[in-house]
DNA sequence: AAGGATCGTCTGTGCAGCACCAACTATTTA
DNA sequence: TAAATAGTTGGTGCTGCACAGACGATCCTT
């Protein structure tokens, strides 16, 4: 017994090095807890959770053409009419035509979304707070300030494979 | 004037009250940025994201019941068997009778299940790079203590709904 | 002026990730 | 012995998307 598991047992946390660390899952799992209170919590306001982030990304951007939305979501095109549809039907969001170039729209969030999205922002402390409880006020808001500043940029998907040394001996 | 609202038009960060700003929308951006990556990173190892939530949180967590596992993932626990098939299947993952109590399984990550992860995680720094571009690796790794802190801690779902003072007027 | 590219729109199709329900077995607890 | 619990199986259906095709409007070339 015990034959190939030298893994003792049960223990929490092989050794793992820190330039390791990936944050993908982490991210993954704890948006999912907090899409999940979130949609309830929000659907008594209209919105849904991509709508909370369409208004953040605006919030955070000002005028933006939908192409570019396209991009900084990362979602087909097509799928953003439908979204800003939904957005400019409550008057959250405003379409105005590029003077530049008139085939474009310039997406900029309205006086009514933006008072949406602070009440939204605000009745979401509950849930905030069941998904964050492990972290203190000062934690959570650096956990904030990092995740906007990583959101604010714009990367292109090109991901290269990579093939990792080290890990394929046994 | 200004009243309660003092944004003006179009700017781009109007001042926002640090006690209302919320993580979720920027969370539920970052994981999607980070998931369409991890898909395509991932597929040639025969993992999709989900498949590598469960086996982070089975590094952290040990040997778990699918029970538990269900209420930390916060998915239905007849999806959890399906997953849990996945991951057998390619021995990532074994279920062992509880000895205590045997309807239980006790679910718990195998060698080649914590090799697969790290092979894993290695495969996703390019997605990670692209993603958290902004943040410099101490900013990276403060994160990620964050987020592995917040996503240990298993909270219920109740988040009663608040309303929030100082907002409601027109 | 003419041709091609680009932006947004519309419609339609299809898939993946789930939740939810119902029924069943094995086991524990009351 | 009866009732509750853990896991499994199978089925249904919703939602959020991606993707493709076609279209008008507007650029940008040349």
């Amino acid at each position: 017994m015990f034959r190939q598991l030298g893994r003792l047992g049960h223990m929490s946390a092989p050794p793992l090095d820190p330039s390791e660390h990936r944050s993908g899952a982490l991210l993954d799992h704890l948006a999912r807890r907090m899409r999940l209170r979130s949609e309830t919590v929000l659907a008594p306001l209209g919105l849904r959770p991509r709508h909370l982030v369409a208004l953040t990304v605006l919030r955070a951007g000002g005028g933006t053409s939908q192409q570019a939305l396209a991009t900084i979501l990362e979602m087909d095109s097509t799928n953003i009419v439908g979204l800003l549809n939904d957005l400019e039907a409550e008057q959250l969001v405003e379409r105005r035509r590029s003077p530049e170039d008139r085939r474009r729209h310039v997406v900029e969030l309205t006086q009514d979304g933006a008072k949406r999205l602070s009440e939204a922002e605000c009745a979401l402390a509950g849930a905030e707070d069941e998904v964050l409880g492990a972290l203190d006020p000062n934690e959570r808001e650096t956990l904030y300030e990092l995740l906007r500043r990583a959101a604010a940029t714009t990367s292109p998907i090109n991901c290269t494979e990579v093939i990792c040394a080290g890990d394929e001996p046994l």
